[in-house]
Parts: C-alpha cells; structure tokens; sequence
DNA sequence: CCCTCATGTAAACAATGTCAACATCTCTCA
DNA sequence: TGAGAGATGTTGACATTGTTTACATGAGGG
C-alpha cells in the first residue's frame, strides 16, 4: 500500500475517490454536468480509467443513487431512534430537509433515466430505504397502509415542489416553518 | 404554397412536425432517446434544420415541456368546469392519471435538466398551469393555502412515487381504486 | 523471484449537438 | 412582372462525449 506520492499509475483507491469526487461535482453541477472525462481527470486519472470499476455511466450513477438511498435511510433511523414526540412529522420533516440539502443527488435517486427495472441494485436500496419508512410510520400496513402512502406521497411531493421552486415562500417566511405547517396538515 | 408533394426543400410547417414527432418518441423511448438527429430523420429533414425553429436540443425540450403543460392546464380547466361533486378529489385524480398517461411527458416538464431559472417561457407556463389549479382549489390562498399546498403535494408526490413503481399495487389492486383512496384520506 | 492478474494508460471509434457556408424557395415591392 | 431579400433547408465539418481495444505497470502469492 503506502500510498506512495509519486507513483501515479495505481491510485490505491480509485473507485471511492471517484464516488466522492462524483458527488460533489453533482451537487455542483448538477447531473448533467457530471461527464465521464472531467470526473477522471478531477481525480487525476485518465479518462478510461473509470471503467475498470463502473461498466458505463449509467453505472456510475446509479452507485451514486444507491449510497443516496443509504444515507437517505441512515438520516430516517437516526431521527426515529431518537424518539421524537411526533414520529410521523419528524420523519417527514427530516425527508424534506434531505431532500432539499442534497438536491441533485435525490433528484438522480429519482430520476427516469434510471429506470429501475433492469437495475436490481437501485431497486434494492431504494426499496430498502422506505422499508425502514414503512417500518416506522405505520406498525402494520394492513390498516394504516392508505393514510401511510398518502404521507409519503404528500412528504415526496413536497420536496420536489420546493426543489422545484414551484412553492413560492412569501415574505418572510421560513421554509422549515412551511414545512412544518404542511406536514402537520392532516 | 400548395404543400407540393415533391418538393423536399420546404417542408412547409415543420417546427410543427418537429413537436409532433418529438412528443411521439419522447413517449416510447423517454428523453434520453429523444436525439436531434433521430428526431430530424423522422421528419424526414437533414439534421441540422431544426436549428432554424429550435436554438438547441434544450430549446426544443423547453418547448415540448411548455405543451405539456399547457395540455395539463386544459385537463384541470376540463375537470374544474364540469362541476364534479367533490372538485378538489376530481382534480387530484385527474392530475394523477395525467401524470400516468404521460409519463415521459410529466416527467420533463419537472425534469432538472430544464432549469426553470433562465428559462422564462418554461417558467411561465408551468406558473400559468398551477395558476388554474390554484384558482379552482383555494378560493382564497390566504386560509386555505397551507391546506391547498398540502394537496398539490399529496397528489404531486403520488404521481411521482406511482411513475416510479414505487407504491406497489397489491394482488388485484385496481390503480385508479388506491388512487381515489389514497387522495381521499385528509 | 517471477508471473499473474487487477488496475491504469493511450489511441482510436462512433455518435451527438452544433455551426458555418451554401442552396433553394417564397414573398414583397418597385 | 420580376428581381432581390429573407426565411428555410442541406451539406460538411468540428469538438466533445461515452466507450472499446491493445498495451503498460506494478502488487502480491506460489
């Protein structure tokens, strides 16, 4: 190992490098903005390199979407295990914020352009993610499934909304307190 | 004019043909595998010529998003002025199927790619659609806006989150059924 | 110690968006 | 009527991008 300083034809550790590289020309950028070249060469590799550990770009992002999805759900068992009063409004608060502090990466978790079929490793994670949802919000989906999905549907919504721009804030006000509001609108 | 039947100079009224086309493929390969060039053999028209209606591929997204919505402003429009029994339900589950019968569609009048920043046109069109929502939801945004904001979200998200193959229907399930279910539970 | 395999490089390809220079048609106006 | 002139379409080229192939390098196990 030794992560030698001149030695620059192995990298050590490249594909991490690549990932953490990757997601801050994302949120910089935007996905678009996220071209195979420019990633090599930001990590100081060459422009084939990434290859050898993602099959395509499509690849690329849909690994970037999956350690999207993990964080999403390491941020949803943090907030449910601290027991908050209003589980059900901490946790839709607590998406929305994620939402909007990563926006371009929970814009590419959702994204069409990866479709989850043909993606089992996305589907995986993604369904991971709201099986811890599901887990907390309602204890049994028999009976609750409905008033759940419509939660989450109206929590989805309203981040994309807000990402969006489409929810204009009127003077003054403060978006957390918005969206307090809203989820508490039952 | 006369349309000549051989004349492939002139096509005659091709931005036209151009949307046409553009929505058709955009439905059956998704925005990806909407190419200028493609879209420009379809026509019948060499690739560069729809620079002459279209600054770039962005412009001609822009302008397909823009039909989209003033498409999804008629259907509301429809809805709204047929007096329906519950409008608020009528509107959210016509805003829904929207959503399902154009997914691609949908999916690029909220796509990041087209910044709605810098892009007026888009900006105004999807402010005009959601203007008519607003209109026949909230008599008045001042009380009843945080409870307006919530519904948009609750029926945004469902679209999104159904687009998606998130919400799994169950064996049986009818997709309409849970949506009505879904946007009736307040 | 060597040789094998994972990892990186260099050079090339096809496809795409885009542009510049040229061709063709239509329409206005003397 | 009959020429420009401006709009619309074509051809050919360019830069860039994702991707592949053939080669180089070096770490680590037998």
């Amino acid at each position: 190992m030794s992560t030698s300083l001149n030695s620059p034809y192995h990298h050590g550790n490249l594909r991490q490098a690549l990932l953490e590289a990757a997601l801050i020309i994302l949120e910089k950028e935007g996905e678009a903005g996220l071209g195979l070249r420019d990633l090599a060469r930001a990590v100081g590799v060459s422009a084939a390199a990434p290859y050898r550990h993602f099959d395509s770009r499509a690849a690329l992002l849909e690994a970037l979407a999956v350690t999207g999805f993990q964080r999403f759900s390491a941020a949803m068992e943090a907030v449910a295990s601290s027991n908050p009063a209003d589980p059900m409004a901490a946790m839709g608060k607590t998406y929305v914020l994620f939402a909007l502090s990563n926006a371009n990466l929970f814009r590419l978790m959702f994204s069409p352009q990866l479709k989850k079929d043909g993606r089992p490793g996305l589907r995986m994670a993604a369904d991971a993610a709201f099986d811890t949802l599901r887990h907390v919000v309602g204890g049994d989906m028999q009976t609750g499934r409905i008033k759940a999905l419509a939660a989450w549907a109206k929590v989805h919504g309203l981040s994309i909304l807000l990402l969006d721009g489409q929810i204009a804030l009127r003077a003054g006000e403060d978006t957390e307190a918005l969206i307090a509001e809203i989820i508490g609108s039952l």
